[in-house]
DNA sequence: CCGGCGGGTCTACGGTGCAGACTCCGCGGG
DNA sequence: CCCGCGGAGTCTGCACCGTAGACCCGCCGG
């Protein structure tokens, strides 16, 4: 089987971010993925060429669901909307949400995405050769946003934080002694709005 | 076994970390690990209650190999060091990097490296209020940064771009082609400086 | 002497991704 | 009408995985 079958593509990737939902990415199995659509693990394997390829299939999934903003909005706008709306997939996703990360674009699809960053920015008035670092640079950071809150690493440091140190004393965390207790959550909405802002003041540096 | 032994710990973890290095990661199991120290895989399970215990290990030994700058240097300066310190040692074990962001810290001793930063900020001037953020944002963004580089993802859609594209035309895809064709490989240390020093604008600003 | 204990071992179970060879069915052309 | 063929799905089997549970041995304090 050179060429790979379509039809029921879709269907498996739905199939395989429910069972990911469930029981986490890493519970994720060709048996189990075909067991939910009634087949046998090895009907996936002329829609999908190996596991691998279909991880990259949900995460190309995954950047079909980002928002396009109208083009007539104004461009920091819709840089905003496209920034939520990533970490909205992400919230709705969190189990294959790292999949962003660590399978690089596949299709050229997936392309589409940097083009509507690119088209806000220029619009913007950044100069064209700004224009693909500040991309990665803001791309960059709300994926890293999002990942980090879907996987805990902010809830992990605050609690960590806030519990009593055995290892540790005040002597050896002078910084975190001297900024009191941490509230239990980071709010995380606000928080992700308020460094947007401070990254668009970048753009807008680089507008001029 | 409640407690678990300590004193070949660091040595599984290095094993563990050539492993992963020589084989990638998702070859890494607890069977070959033991192989390269001469030991039965069941071995191991006095040191580490699993294998994911095995990887938070790994991703606490990282954290320990980032740079504590000199508190008498100006707290800019630092945060450059703390934040090339961190790239450097993802680019030392590019095949672990990514467990900083899968594994969420676990001891206590990972606290050290943000109390660094918080010490930085203080001492810029950044009120206390604001410092928690702006640790959180600058980490985040760095660790995206070298993750996006270790794994690939700057390079794959720099190259999915300069492909002869036959899904998407020109028409489909504007800003790209205004842009003209990226340059091959993306200068990963003058983009990693130059964004960092946009971010500092970010703490210059809030320290006011 | 002896009991525990820290080090390491063996066996076994249920699971995994996937290669290779196979069956079945619908359909288009001679 | 039959034939062949290609797509869809199946079956078997292999090598490997994480780890529970029982075990063995040498040292060391009482």
């Amino acid at each position: 089987m050179r060429r790979l079958k379509t039809a029921r593509r879709s269907e498996i990737v739905g199939a395989a971010l429910e069972l990911a939902a469930e029981r986490g990415l890493p519970a994720l199995s060709m048996r189990c993925v075909a067991a939910r659509l009634g087949l046998t693990p090895m009907a996936l394997y002329g829609y999908f060429r190996s596991k691998d390829d279909l991880l990259d299939g949900i995460a190309a999934h995954l950047l079909t669901l980002l928002p396009a903003p109208a083009s007539d909005l104004d461009p920091f706008t819709r840089l905003r909307e496209l920034a939520g709306g990533a970490r909205a997939v992400a919230r709705e996703h969190p189990a294959v949400a790292g999949l962003l990360f660590t399978r690089p674009v596949a299709s050229e699809r997936s392309l589409l995405p940097a083009e509507r960053v690119y088209r806000a920015l220029l619009d913007a008035g950044v100069p064209e050769a700004e224009v693909p670092r500040l991309e990665r640079l803001l791309s960059t950071f709300v994926l890293g946003y999002v990942l980090s809150e879907v996987e805990g690493r902010f809830a992990a440091s605050t609690r960590l934080a806030r519990s009593r140190r055995v290892e540790l004393g005040p002597a050896d965390l002078p910084a975190h002694h001297r900024l009191g207790p941490l509230p239990h959550h980071v709010d995380c909405d606000a928080e992700f709005a308020e460094d947007l802002e401070d990254l668009l003041t970048i753009v807008e540096a680089a507008a001029k």
